[in-house]
DNA sequence: GCCTGTAGTGACAGTTACTGACACTACCAG
DNA sequence: CTGGTAGTGTCAGTAACTGTCACTACAGGC
């Protein structure tokens, strides 16, 4: 067998790559665990030490998103309103969105047409957004209202990033400042 | 080998029974699709013949409730705001809620201690927001605002469910459009 | 009463995701 | 040079899920 370097940061770096192309080259349902470590040069078992599962793989970087946004809630002007404090944080976000678009833009396809991949996304959102609503409770705000205010603002934050999707030339700072504005108006009267 | 009677509903109604005690008596992880299967009189293979996977045994339920929330929301007056249209949606749901209340009990327990679980209920909800979406863009609403509109709606509807679940002596379609009416206040002044 | 089609099922073999246990190797601190 | 630690390979095993085929209950026409 090679010898592998004791790094395990780059065999993790390996996997994600690794998986990403197989993925989109045969489709997740018709890409085995053991292909992807085998691309990446290791073993399936070591696959299983860095990622949980076949899925987990795509969804590496929502721990650091997590963390910008908890941080943005947490710095944020006291007294600003519970849906004002959600576009900051998702403000806050913006340029790692834009580093890591051309990545992004192709994980999204592969999610897009792989259920069980869009599963997990959404309970990737969710866990982004028990984070959200952990950190307005530190605020002081109620935790029914703090958890209906956090997916408020995802429902906003997805609706400015879809926007951005389509239309890359407008900025996603002022779609996600609209997204908000829009919710708003969704009352009538 | 038993005989059988040949009504499927009859071993669909068994598994579901049969799955949710025994997620219940020994968690999820620590139940097999044969148990189930067995403790319902069928085979595995019968098992995933009426359910396509471990999960979904327990989230049944689902298709109907899309159908009274779609048909709420296309017989809706004319000129009725989104976020009204959500609210009378959701209510038209409640006396299925009423009527579910104590299995709905059960399951949520289960679900709760269960990730896996987890993930495949914020799968149907996202399938919910779907289904409301395009019935919102049928009245006419464009898809963004529509699909912000059906995500909004249903964080109101879960906002109101979990103040249902914790006092049930409120009655839920006023705490519907309690929740509805607070979204609009998240933006301040 | 018999024939025929259809839906539901049992039996069985096979693939693959995932786990536990153990041994080995690179590297770091002293 | 030594001992500890983290990452890995190997192997065996469990359980979710699938494909295929044969069989059985039942409904309808004749």
């Amino acid at each position: 067998m090679q010898i592998m370097p004791r790094d395990g940061s780059q065999a993790r770096t390996r996997l994600r790559a690794a998986a990403l192309e197989l993925y989109r080259e045969r489709g997740y349902d018709e890409t085995t665990t053991a292909q992807i470590a085998t691309r990446a040069g290791v073993t399936e078992r070591t696959y299983f030490r860095h990622f949980a599962d076949k899925r987990e793989v795509l969804f590496d970087g929502e721990a650091e998103l997590r963390a910008i946004l908890v941080n943005a809630v947490a710095t944020a002007p006291d007294r600003l309103a519970p849906l004002p404090v959600m576009v900051r944080a998702f403000t806050a976000v913006v340029p790692l969105l834009i580093a890591n678009r051309s990545v992004a833009q192709q994980r999204a396809e592969v999610i897009a047409v792989t259920p069980a991949l869009q599963e997990r996304a959404y309970a990737k959102t969710a866990a982004l957004i028990d984070a959200l609503t952990d950190a307005l409770t530190a605020r002081g705000i109620t935790r029914p209202t703090a958890r209906l205010t956090a997916q408020v603002g995802m429902a906003a934050f997805e609706r400015a990033n879809r926007a951005w999707a389509d239309t890359p030339a407008h900025d996603l700072t002022t779609l996600i400042a609209q997204a908000a504005d829009e919710v708003l108006t969704l009352g009538g009267t």
